[in-house]
DNA sequence: TTATAATATGAGCATATGATCATATACTAA
DNA sequence: TTAGTATATGATCATATGCTCATATTATAA
C-alpha cells in the first residue's frame, strides 16, 4: 500500500479552518460579512444574539485571520480576511441549497 | 440593510458538512478513501487506531452520505459518496499545504 | 473629568464530541 | 454446527465547545 499519509500538522490545519466553518453562528456572521463590513453591535442584531456571543466568536475568527477589524471611533468593523475560505463557504451554500 | 438572511436548515446542513470535515481523524479517513476503496481493518491499520473508532467514524460519515460500502464475504470497503465534499477537502489541503 | 456607548473578556455551566472497552453481530470455512 | 475473523454497537468517560452573566476596557462627547 503506497498511501500518500498525510502529515499531521496539515491536518491540524485543515482540522482548524473546517471547525471555524462548522458552527453555525460563525456561518452566519462569516456569510453577512461576506455581504458587507459589519460592526459587533450590528452582527449582533441581525442575528439576534448576544454582544458578548458575537464578540468571542469574532475574536475566535480573528485569530484563525479569517476575518479582520478597523476601528472608527467607538466602532470596530469586521469583514472578511480569507478569500479562500470565503470561497469554499460561499460555494458550500449554494451547493447545499441545491442538494437537500 | 438588505441582508440574505441566510436559511436556518441550510446553515444547519452547512454546519452538519464542516462538521465532518472537521475532526482529524475523519479528515485522516477520508483523505485515504479519496486514493483507494478500502476495508475498516486497512484503514485502522494505517491510521493506526483502535478499529473501534474506525467504525464509529464510518458510520457517522455514511450516515451523511460522505462515504459508502461495499460488503465482500466479511470485510467492508468504504469509498467516497459525495464529489463535492470531497473536492473541498482536497482542495482545502492542498490550499494549506502552500499556505501555512 | 465624567457620563455614555461600543466592544472585549474571564468565569461558570450545560451540552456535544470522540475515544475506549466490552460485547454483539455477520459471515466464512472446516 | 462450530471456530475464527471482520465489523458494528452501546455505555462510559474525559475533554472541547459555545453561550450567558458580570464586568472591564476603550473611545467619544458634554
Amino acid at each position: 500500500m503506497q498511501y500518500d499519509a498525510i502529515d499531521e500538522s496539515l491536518v491540524e490545519d485543515v482540522s482548524q479552518i473546517f471547525k471555524a466553518l462548522s458552527d453555525p453562528t460563525r456561518i452566519k456572521i462569516l456569510h453577512l460579512l461576506f455581504q458587507q463590513e459589519c460592526s459587533v453591535t450590528e452582527i449582533a442584531e441581525q442575528l439576534k444574539m448576544n454582544q458578548s456571543a458575537i464578540s468571542h466568536q469574532l475574536k475566535y475568527l480573528k485569530q484563525l485571520h479569517l476575518v479582520k477589524k478597523r476601528r472608527d471611533k467607538t466602532m470596530s468593523y469586521y469583514s472578511p480576511d480569507d478569500y479562500h475560505v470565503m470561497n469554499v463557504l460561499e460555494q458550500t451554500i449554494e451547493h447545499s441549497k441545491h442538494t437537500s
